[in-house]
RNA sequence: GGGCCGGUAGCUCAGUUAGGGAGAGCGUCCGGCUUUUAACCGGACGGUCGGGGGUUCGAAUCCCUCCCGGCCCGCCA
């Protein structure tokens, strides 16, 4: 591999080679990065084999990372998972890494977000806040602004605290680092430094990438003793005394011109911050990172004149790059303001942690839907692909690809689990007692006497995953046996037809056995079959369709069902 | 306008790295489960692989070109 190949955020090559090694334990640190390039079906494998080609020390350092924001939702999540895979093949291969997210919360707060994550990760409005708290605190570090909700130190700890318990809850292991940390306790203070000792070098590397670097540009942004903002008119540099001279003239962000106020003062190289286009390679540097996944918006400006300072004026080597693809929300770009948007909380009530793992796990150069409304397709690909893992679908690609990954997908590879079909699931879901889901799954086969409790426990858990999407939906599975009578009028023929299945069951008839008499009890008075099915639906769900009646039926308290059938109760 | 990435069946996607049979699941349709009513089983239908051109004995795959979509190309991140 070229040194450009290296360099190139899209090169993700998934090798070439012989094709199959047979052996998935391939390796405790020392496999084949004799140059020879493998073809691997999983693309997490191809980017580790990039980082060991690096031959990094332990722990390998993978980073994410994000600019605070009023809410945290699953599109942040896309990096932070990319990375977990990589992490979790490097750690099968011997390798202690560490997986960091770092939050640029020493960046000032531009704008006031329209909406922002309470703590339990709900999404509220402004009006829930104080937001002129909020505003009055434009221009300064996220670190520094009170956390709207009260709870945590500030905004940043606020914003941080959500992404670290939403990847808790995907099992994820990150290391959040706070950019101001690092400034405070002087870990970035040498690239401050460095950057300032050769501001020439900076000022035509990044002048290349940025329009408005002139010779008076200087890469340090101060905050303001004064008013507490960041500033960017540095007038002096002191090295030897490791202060900057500046001016709090006040900037200008997403056209919103945020007022300095005047003072003229004197900073450490602690007390401010790089741009954000030297502090990303910096912090390469400074937590010595090996890996970083980021999305397309960054392949083309952010990552090339990254690459540049890193190695022209920071003299730091350049993690191994990975562009990944954004995903769309019901169709639509992801917009928190627009509404379109999903937090972790709310998805993980649809599905699994692992359906939602398994989605990340796919290609990333692939641009994909989260479509909602057919969030059963995704589960019944996540079904196959676990299925694929124990052998049990003749696919040899997706099996191929199965066995690599999912293990990572997981948290616990166990052959004996079970999968409801998800819209298996949400019929399920139409009635509220667990005996009874337990009682139609078992009739339908998907139990037997040899289920592991804990894998019948946690088959029924997605009943209530799929009934929660039903609901949210509102689709044709969100249906609820009705505990009421419903209001209903039917003519003299289906009436008695009613009466006489009434007695049928009465006489301790089965499901399947009611099943057959619906079509009997219907010819014989002479009545449509659908017309009966429809009064039937009508009856138990207020509704004209549903499940398949008479097993359905069967399954419930016979006293109950005769006295609906009767319209009695 | 330039650059990067993507475009395969109605839907969701695999296959493109390394040229050789166009595939899967779901949906649809038909049939089966004694008996049209969404769970189960079988079968069928379904694609100019975005269009065109080229290389080749042979192209979804390689090359050129065009179309469509996303991103980047002032600042910020």
């Amino acid at each position: 591999m070229s040194a450009d190949d290296r360099r190139d955020p899209h090169t993700l090559s998934t090798g070439g080679g012989s094709g199959d090694d047979g052996d998935a334990e391939s390796g405790t640190g020392d496999e084949t990065d004799d140059g020879e390039p493998t073809h691997h079906a999983f693309w997490a494998d191809a980017v580790a084999d990039a980082v060991a080609a690096r031959d990094p020390d332990d722990p390998v350092v993978i980073k994410g990372g994000v600019s605070p924001s009023g809410v945290a939702h699953l599109g942040n999540f896309n990096e932070i998972i990319r990375g977990y895979f990589v992490a979790e093949v490097l750690r099968e291969r011997g390798h202690e890494v560490r997986q960091v997210f770092t939050s640029d919360d020493k960046d000032p707060l531009r704008k006031v977000p329209r909406k922002l994550a309470d703590p339990d990760g709900n999404i509220v409005g402004l009006g829930e806040v104080d937001a002129g708290a909020l505003g009055r605190n434009l221009g300064k570090p996220y670190t520094d602004i009170p956390d709207p909700f009260g709870e945590k130190e500030s905004y940043a700890a606020h914003f941080a605290s959500l992404l670290k318990a939403d990847a808790d809850r995907l099992g994820v292991p990150v290391e959040m680092v706070s950019n101001t940390d690092l400034y405070a306790d002087g870990t970035f203070e040498p690239v401050v430094r460095k950057a300032l000792e050769r501001v020439d070098d900076a000022r035509e590397v990044l002048g290349q990438y940025q329009d408005k670097v002139d010779e008076t540009y200087v890469p340090f942004n101060p905050v303001c003793a004064e008013c507490g903002k960041v500033t960017e008119t540095v007038t002096a540099v002191d090295l030897e005394a490791g202060t900057v001279e500046y001016e709090c003239t006040g900037m200008e962000a997403g056209g919103n011109e945020i007022e300095g106020c005047g003072h003229a003062g004197t900073a450490t190289f602690r007390e401010g911050k790089l741009p954000w286009r030297f502090e990303w390679p910096g912090q390469w540097g400074v937590l010595g990172v090996d890996f970083e996944p980021f999305g397309k918006d960054h392949a083309e400006g952010s990552w090339p004149s990254g690459v540049d300072i890193a190695e022209n004026v920071l003299d730091v080597e350049p993690p191994v790059p990975m562009v990944y693809e954004w995903f769309t929300l019901n169709g639509e770009a992801l917009s928190s303001s627009a509404g379109n948007i999903v937090t972790v909380p709310e998805i993980l009530d649809l599905l699994e942690p692992e359906v939602l793992r398994y989605f990340f796990a796919l290609d990333p150069k692939k641009a994909r839907d989260l479509n909602l409304e057919r969030l059963d397709q995704l589960v019944d690909r996540f079904d196959r692909f676990e299925r694929a893992y124990f052998g049990e679908v003749d696919d040899e690609e997706l099996t191929r690809f199965a066995e690599r990954a999912y293990p990572f997908v997981v948290e616990e590879v166990r052959e004996e689990r079970v999968r409801l079909p998800y819209t298996f699931a949400a019929v399920l879901g139409m009635v509220e007692d667990p005996d009874f889901r337990e009682q139609l799954a078992r009739d339908e086969g998907h139990f037997d006497d040899d289920t592991p409790d804990w894998a019948v426990a946690d088959a029924l858990k997605r009943v209530e995953k799929a009934r929660a999407w039903a609901e949210r939906m509102d689709n044709e599975y969100n249906y609820r046996l009705q505990t009421e009578l419903p209001a209903a009028e039917f003519d003299a023929d289906v009436a008695a037809a009613l009466d006489d299945l009434a007695d049928f069951v009465a006489a301790g008839n089965d499901g399947e056995a009611i099943q057959g008499e619906m079509y009997e009890t219907a010819r014989r008075h002479d009545i449509e079959v659908s017309d009966f099915f429809a009064a039937g639906y009508r009856l138990f769900f207020d509704e004209t369709q549903g499940p398949r009646l008479g097993e359905f039926l069967g399954e419930l308290e016979t006293d109950f069902v005769v006295d609906r059938l009767r319209r009695e109760a």
